[in-house]
DNA sequence: ATCTGAACTGTAAACGATTACAGTTCAAGC
DNA sequence: GCTTGAACTGTAATCGTTTACAGTTCAGAT
């Protein structure tokens, strides 16, 4: 395979030459002439390792997350694939398939320099994890909540807000007896979510029960049917929030088979306002929590982190949003 | 930052020696505890890069798709990743917006050596493609039908004979007046999708009417609901299969919204059999393409192929699969 | 103590680009 | 035709590794 001399010997030109009109330096227009053709004719494609090498820069953004099957992370993903894909910059992958190790380990290879930014949006609150960032070598942008004593760039979503949003509504729509499906609360949203849940039904005037929050152990579909099947007497409830959409769906389907109403005998929350929201039946009432937007401006600030290494770090806040539909009709 | 340098001067050995620790090769007990303190001592990570440079790999595999969108190919993504998880190797994601110029632009970045192999699954069957991929300089494994010309590792499904077993199924359930939900016929699924849904039609012994096949433009839930908005006269019709989950419950919402029954007035069945299929009201028949097996499948070839540089290409079939649920119930 | 071969170690040459610096070319103005 | 400065070009050093090769150490056999 070709390398820059052998265009530059074919070209008749030094390599310096060859280099300088592949980036786009001052060449005179028959040098360029020239080195384009003997580029053409050998085929030849610049090594992006010997030019990682020497520019110290890889040209690669690392996204890394935790579960490839949540959708919200699809969609930040996708939003991250956009901002990034009119740069020069390639987008690595780097899911962790739920195991906090392999989240260590990921983070570890990422010293190594194969890319120039890290984009993490960890489920875990894992101390462990928040060294390694601090450890990190390389510009961070965090989605998610900024732990102690890491200052990096990050986006945030207020979910708890999100949740008090979904709350006022159940309640301004009649509801009263309001329940909450919860995801792991080994997870950083699984506890917040509790805590909002908590605090938004004190605000509202009610009284906090525990019963009334159920544990999933996972965001899945199947983890929300499972909950809902727990649930001995329905009549104690008259809505739910669920953690997220997926967790919502598979409580309907339990309802749904089950001849319970949804919204005649339950009204029910998701959250995160994912592509399914508006297929389900009914359709499902949720909290957008704007992954995908969160996505572009996690990229759009690492980008302008890359082009400005020393700037002060930022901190961008996203507003969630109730997103109403059938789901949460007045019974 | 430290490079190997620093790290043999602080040990008092060699860099060969650093770097025969680093890579397992041979080293007395004591050399090995010098270089490993030192490494610890100055928080030495290689240079990936250099290291890239040397041995001419780049221990990342290119995922190359048009739509991060559709689930199918977000569940392939997942079977690349997990079975790329336990292995050296890191994955890079090209997704490429729907664009054909960017595929190509993609395509040819690809040249460059910063990944070992590009696993592609391209859905419009542009022969500028396939000329790129066939001028690409390394392991290539394809999703999809190997088109002619090209020879190199594949994994396939027939979604000829999945679209079979979908209209054999409706036929048995009773059904008479089926029709199609197409996908675009400029991609590849689209093209091949009508061709076998006429085939099969006609195999059992029905009349083929064109009037049949409607064109949706894109693969999403909308568009099958535009498609669905469309039909004039459902009494034409009993049965419609979709070219993929998303237009089906893109049609299901229609058809729910305009009190057309599912499946009392018109069964329905889906392909990809996504996660969503067991979740939509009623739950959809639908035909498993095996996404996420194509995908792994896909990865180990991969696997083998970068192992075993010189072996023949291998073709590698994947049977569909349907999955029957309510959609297709009888009357 | 000496020999021998195995096991280890160090030196230095790559890998393929970029770029500082010095040298060359060239057009414009006299 | 000469001068001058701008515009371009070439040489060679450099990025941080790996690894062939030659040299050294070492344990065991004599």
């Amino acid at each position: 395979m070709a390398n820059i001399e052998a265009v530059a010997k074919q070209a008749g030109v030094s390599v310096a030459s060859v280099s300088r009109v592949i980036n786009g330096t001052a060449a005179r227009a028959d040098t360029e002439a020239r080195v384009r053709k003997a580029i053409a004719e050998l085929d030849y494609q610049p090594n992006s390792a010997a030019r990682a090498l020497k520019v110290r820069q890889s040209e690669q953004i690392c996204l890394s997350f935790d579960d490839l099957a949540n959708p919200a992370y699809i969609a930040m993903t996708r939003g991250v694939g956009r901002e990034l894909s009119a740069t020069k910059y390639r987008l690595i992958l780097s899911s962790a398939f739920s195991s906090v190790e392999e989240i260590v380990k990921h983070l570890q290879t990422m010293g190594r320099g194969f890319a120039d930014g890290l984009i993490i949006s960890p489920i875990y609150s894992e101390e462990r994890i928040t060294k390694l960032i601090s450890a990190l070598q390389m510009p961070v942008v965090l989605i998610g909540t900024q732990p102690d004593g890491l200052d990096v760039d990050n986006v945030y979503v207020d979910s708890s807000a999100g949740i008090a949003l979904a709350i006022e509504h159940l309640i301004e729509t009649g509801r009263t007896k309001i329940g909450l499906i919860n995801g792991p609360l080994s997870t950083k949203p699984g506890m917040r979510r509790k805590a909002a849940f908590e605090k938004a039904i004190k605000a509202a005037g009610f009284e906090f029960d525990k019963a009334s929050v159920i544990q999933a152990n996972t965001f899945s579909p199947e983890a929300g049917y499972f909950a809902f099947s727990e649930i001995a007497d329905f009549s104690k409830f008259d809505a739910f929030v669920c953690a997220n959409d997926q967790l919502a769906a598979g409580a309907m389907k339990f309802a749904s088979e089950n001849g319970i109403s949804i919204p005649g005998d339950i009204a029910i929350v998701g959250i995160d306002n994912t592509d399914m929201a508006s297929l389900l039946h009914p359709t499902l009432t949720s909290v957008d929590l704007k992954a995908e937007e969160r996505g572009e401006i996690a990229a759009q600030l690492m980008l302008d982190r890359l082009a400005n290494p020393d700037r002060a770090s930022k901190q961008i806040t996203v507003e969630p949003k109730l997103i109403i539909r059938e789901s949460t009709a007045k019974k």
